[in-house]
DNA sequence: TAGCACATGTAATATGTTACATGATTGA
DNA sequence: TCAATCATGTAACATATTACATGTGCTA
């Protein structure tokens, strides 16, 4: 039901055709956001053109249908934007994993917390290239699109970071404490 | 995918029935990893069981079939462990949310946050609670399941609160700047 | 004029949700 | 003994992915 509102809130922003809501797709929405297919996304625009919710402003070559979000549409995206989340719907891959962690030998998980460590600091580089980038436009223009969600990942991949760090020292002392046990066994 | 991994993850822990498997998908697990239905894990279980990566070790009333994971079942999991997460597949209502938000009016945008920050705090003191319970047992047992996952959220929580509290002030640097504006206009 | 990007569509398959369905054990 | 919880299963429906399919316009 998700992908209606992402298509909703994407038209709201600024009008476009069904080619262009994929790319957006393509780009830094499906890395932190929301993803779907083109198979997906005419299907969808056509039941929203149905709902009255989006509408067709204009037609251009090779068959290119321009939607903009109407007016119910902005109703009904503003409401959907006031409604609780769904915490009981979650399915992220990533933090799995972290529950998962326990489950590998000590020297795995030192593998792949480095790995993670090493994540982190390439998302942040990548991060920081954004801000350059766009970062003049914010300053000027508060609330911009893209903008407070760009810093909230900046600051969950340093979160990220961080918390490798830590854990890392909490493989080491689990190494300890079994090297403890062993010696004293013998 | 990933579900199978859940189930074999979480059976690489301890063994259990599709009954107690389903509860603790409704546990913590559901509202910041994974969720399934029993209707997805009991057929899950059985091609699970097909496959040899996990088997039947006990059977008690009411039909009540235990699993554990085999060593097979292991090294899958170990692999998948290690497999990059597919970074193309986020599907993050709450992320998704955040890239909406300008879609909003500043006023709309500024209560939203409100109540974003006082899930935070909500999260936090529900994690401070399980720190409470849990903390003695992973002071003595480092890398014990379940920590690596409490610690990475109650990080998380933090860094949600501080970045709503960021996007307030981003808010009303804009109702300033509208505000200039409409006067300037006069 | 050929190759690439633009532009949309749909069928088959896989995955996930909701609803329907049944029965056993336990504790009050 | 009766209600709640334990315990599993499956059918119908909705959602999402992969693969197949077709044609246009631009530019080198």
């Amino acid at each position: 039901m998700s992908l209606r509102y992402a298509l909703l809130g994407l038209l709201a922003d600024e009008a476009a055709s069904g080619y262009v809501l994929t790319k957006k797709f393509e780009g830094s929405l499906q890395h932190y956001a929301w993803h779907a297919k083109h198979s997906q996304i005419y299907p969808e625009l056509s039941k929203l053109a149905a709902d009255g919710l989006i509408e067709v402003t204009e037609e251009g070559p090779r068959g290119r249908r321009t939607y903009a979000i109407t007016e119910p549409g902005r109703v009904s995206l503003r409401e959907w934007m006031f409604t609780r989340p769904d915490s009981g719907g979650v399915r992220n891959e990533f933090v799995l994993r972290l529950f998962l962690l326990p489950t590998l030998e000590p020297s795995d998980a030192r593998t792949l917390l480095t790995a993670y460590l090493q994540v982190a600091n390439e998302q942040l580089e990548g991060m920081a290239k954004i801000f350059e980038l766009a970062g003049p436009e914010w300053k000027e223009e508060p609330m911009s699109f893209g903008h407070f969600a760009a810093e909230y990942g900046r600051r969950s991949f340093e979160t990220l970071r961080e918390w490798a760090q830590w854990a890392l020292t909490e493989v080491e002392a689990r190494d300890t404490a079994d090297a403890a046990a062993e010696a004293a066994e013998r």
